[in-house]
RNA sequence: GGUCCUAUCGUCUAGAGGCCUAGGACGUUACCCUCUCAAGGCAAAAACGAGAGUUCAAAUCUCUCUAGGACCA
């Protein structure tokens, strides 16, 4: 098995999206697993739709999910000589002919045999043809077995048999002189020494007329993994109207590719009870037995579950350096630079088990990095009352007065104030929490008042106040 | 339309004839903890698509149907 060699191929007509990312994850845990060597071929011969920046975003998105390739990237439009050569060995050897049915006869063709009840597959007119017309456009078919079958060997899904008389002599070569997909497909696998194909389901049906090309180009038919696709909750195949399904909008979304990657991995794949995988732990134990052979629906509550799950096994350092591109996209380089750093590390400390995202991280710390405190507003019609500005006057008195703003400190000044006036902790919690973040949730209150430090609580508690004062008369009742 | 694939809680799945009163995870609900929200803890509700057969015994094997999906056109 040291010779193992796989592939992933995408076209680069859009996206790098998750169905993909998960195709090229089983074939590289398969690579890593057996040592065998994992290699990226883009299939960019339909230049119309293949593009520049999707080939960048399939390099990006596969970087970012740490799956690394051991060679390529390949291009298809940089081979065109090889394919080729190829047509022109398997007509030479007589595997191939020359057809010089127009468009309209094939359809008049196809439309009498659907009227008849037969299969409307070519009728092979020119299979047997000598004479070569001058200047008559044709394409190229390869010459199918007619009687028999074909079986496809799958580690995921059996033994498939197809009936041979089912496959027609379908096209290699278009009439504009380009190769199709089934051809090239073959031709590269075979030049790039592929052991085992691994890809998605939907290309089932065209594995036996591949097998026939590779019994044509005299190469021992590779192993063959066709995994199950992924649905959207209609069960239909995932697409964009079932929202996010770039790997990229993940990335963007503050989604950890540790998470995505262990996400992906456990759709369509299992391994006992276990949920939570390092890749190490993916590579070890994959294997296509415990593949199952039915279509997953994508569920993004889960992979949310997983994500925060990551999230919180981070340490603040660690997420600190991920959330600077956020942090940069928000304009807030400065505002990090001139903040404390430790305390913002006590911050996210606090913070994280409450995030799914990086994202979510980021938003709940708004109050740190802002100057002034935006209150929300149905929360402070509730809690900005004048009852509760006898409060924080309180409390502002009692919290300027704290020598060692510790959060030791910070909680008897604040536990005794309650007790002594015979109020609930969270009646004085809550407006205050407001005053100091501007929201009703947040980490422990005397965890952030601490972390804020004195001279912001305070001048934030004096904030509140005033604005309780201009604001008051909404506030009555 | 033809060919092919698939079928366990809402979702991801465990299950390879008796360990199944069907296990785990996400989500949902209740309770505990509690200054809010999470996290954590502890419970609960929730599934073998239908019908025949094989067998002492079927989620597990066979067949039919049904339903989804993919490919080709």
């Amino acid at each position: 098995m040291d010779d193992l060699r796989v592939r992933f191929a995408p076209s680069p007509t859009g996206v790098l999206h998750i169905g993909g990312a998960r195709t090229a994850l089983f074939n590289y845990l398969f690579a890593r697993h057996n040592t065998g060597k994992f290699i990226l071929r883009i299939e960019d011969t339909d230049k119309e739709r293949s593009t520049k920046e999707s080939v960048d975003a399939i390099i990006n998105g596969l970087t970012w999910l740490g799956l690394h390739w051991d060679e390529g990237p390949f291009y298809q439009s940089q081979r065109t000589e090889l394919y080729k050569q190829h047509v022109d060995q398997l007509l030479k050897e007589g595997k191939a002919y020359r057809c010089y049915c127009t468009p309209e006869e094939l359809e008049s063709k196809r439309t009498k045999a659907l009227s008849e009840k037969r299969k409307p597959i070519y009728d092979r007119t020119c299979r047997e043809r000598t004479d070569h017309p001058e200047g008559k456009p044709y394409v190229i078919r390869f010459k199918s077995p007619m009687y028999g079958t074909t079986m496809v060997k799958d580690m995921v899904k059996g033994n498939i048999l197809f009936n041979n008389e089912e496959l027609e002599d379908f096209v290699i070569l278009r009439s504009d002189g380009s190769p199709t997909y089934n051809f090239v497909v073959v031709v590269d696998d075979v030049d790039m020494h592929i052991t085992h194909i691994i890809r998605g389901d939907d290309h089932l049906n065209n594995t036996p007329k591949q097998i026939f090309l590779y019994h044509a180009f005299d190469y021992p038919v590779p192993q063959f993994a066709h995994i199950p696709l992924i649905h959207g909750t209609d069960k239909a195949r995932l697409s964009k109207r079932h929202g996010a399904t770039s790997v990229e909008a993940y990335r963007e979304e503050g989604y950890l590719p540790e998470a995505l990657v262990n996400y992906l991995v456990r759709l369509g794949w299992s391994f006992g009870d276990k949920e939570v995988f390092t890749l190490q732990e993916m590579i070890d134990n994959f294997s296509f037995d415990n593949i199952s052979k039915s279509a997953a629906v994508f569920n993004p509550e889960k992979l949310l579950w997983l994500n925060a799950t990551y999230i919180r096994e981070k340490s603040a350092e660690q997420l600190l350096s991920l959330l600077e591109p956020f942090i940069k996209a928000r304009g807030l380089m400065d505002c990090l630079n001139s903040l404390d750093r430790s305390n913002l590390l006590k911050l996210i400390d606090e913070t994280k088990i409450r995030s799914r995202t990086l994202l979510e991280l980021l938003d709940m710390m708004d109050y740190y990095f802002k100057t002034d405190v935006v209150y929300d507003e149905i929360a402070a019609k509730k809690l900005f009352t004048q009852e509760k500005a006898v409060y924080l006057q309180a409390m502002l008195t009692r919290l300027s007065g704290i020598e060692d703003f510790s959060q030791k400190h910070i909680e008897e000044a604040i536990k005794s104030y309650a007790t002594e006036s015979g109020l609930k902790l969270g009646d004085v919690a809550q407006p205050l929490r407001l005053a100091v973040t501007g929201r009703t949730v947040s980490p422990g209150l005397f965890e952030i008042i601490e972390i804020l430090g004195k001279e912001r609580v305070v001048k934030r508690v004096f904030n509140a106040i005033e604005y309780m004062k201009t604001n008051h008369g909404q506030n009555i009742g």
